[in-house]
Formats: structure tokens, sequence, C-alpha cells
DNA sequence: GCCAACGTTGGC
DNA sequence: GCCAACGTTGGC
């Protein structure tokens, strides 16, 4: 399983844009725009074509992870920085120099039991996930391999995807 | 709806 | 460069 692919999760709230809706998207495709927090800004600049993603729902209930997507296009500007009307312009970054940037991610599966963040509290060797420290807010974060591995083969039986 | 934890802003 | 004030996140 060494694909030389990196992992991560994404939190996204359900009530605003949950696994469903993007299972429902036109080429089961969305950019994810609207990161407005460096850290996870530079998360999305790291990533690459073909790399797999955790899909969390926040603000849920409950909240957990509830499966697997993949990036398909690596950073490029986030066009809402610029647009006055969005509830995410940001008047101090310059089309020039964005300050901002997404990445396109593809729906790949939703898992037939989702992952409840209590379920993931009880598996020791998830106590160092980026998810489960104290205090993370981090909306776009790295999982190692071993991690994935563990969320997606011994706690989702779904097949590594 | 509460609030702890965290990030950002801006006066000094 | 410090830090108080403020805004946001997100579990509960």
């Amino acid at each position: 399983m060494t694909h030389g692919r990196n992992y991560w999760l994404m939190k996204s709230e359900p009530r605003v844009f949950s696994i469903e809706d993007l299972a429902q998207s036109p080429k089961q495709t969305t950019c994810w725009d609207g990161v407005r927090n460096y850290q996870a800004r530079n998360f999305m600049r790291a990533m690459a074509v073909g790399d797999r993603v955790l899909f969390y729902h926040s603000n849920a209930e409950p909240p957990a992870v509830v499966g697997i997507a993949e990036v398909v296009r690596a950073a490029y500007p986030d066009e809402t920085q610029f647009d006055k009307t969005s509830h995410h312009y940001d008047p101090a970054s310059v089309p020039s120099a964005p300050r901002w940037d997404m990445v396109d991610i593809r729906y790949r599966q939703t898992f037939k039991t989702c992952l409840p963040l209590d379920r993931l509290k009880q598996e020791p060797k998830l106590k160092d996930m980026v998810l489960l420290r104290k205090g993370s807010r981090l909306s776009v974060q790295p999982v190692t391999e071993a991690e994935w591995t563990v969320v997606v083969l011994k706690l989702a039986g779904a097949k590594i995807s």
C-alpha cells in the first residue's frame, strides 16, 4: 500500500455541504473554497492529485468520518477571495498575489456506517491523530498512512480506496 | 446555546 | 513585539 500518495482529512458541516452533496455534484467533484486559515491553506498547497481524503462531518450528530474523497486538482487561487459579494471575500488579497487557495476533490465512497468521533477516540492507534488533539480546529489536516489504514480498513471495514 | 481553545487584529 | 479584544470553530 505504498502509493506515494498522501492522506488528509477535511471537515464540512453537513447542513452546509455533506458527503451526499459531494456525491450528487457534477462529476461528483467540488472545489473546496472558503478556507481562510493559513495552516489549512498550506496543507492544501501540499496536496497532489491522487491524494486521499477522509470526509468528516463537523457540527453534526454525531460528528463523524463518513467516507472518502480524492484530490483531482492541486491548489489554485480561490476566486471567492476577490468577490465582494462573497462571504469569503478578503479585501486584503490582491489578484497578483492571491492569498487563498483551494483544491478540487471528487467523491469516492460513503462508509456503510459512519465512524463517530467517540469511536475514533476509543482506538489507541489513533491517539495522535490531529483530529483528536485537544482544541484542534483545523478544517484541513494531514493523516498518516498508519492512521488511514486503521480508519479505513479496521474501523470502516472498507476496501482500501 | 454554551464555552474552551485557538487565530487574528490592531493599539501601543 | 506584546497582548487585550474580538471572532470563529466545533464538541457538548
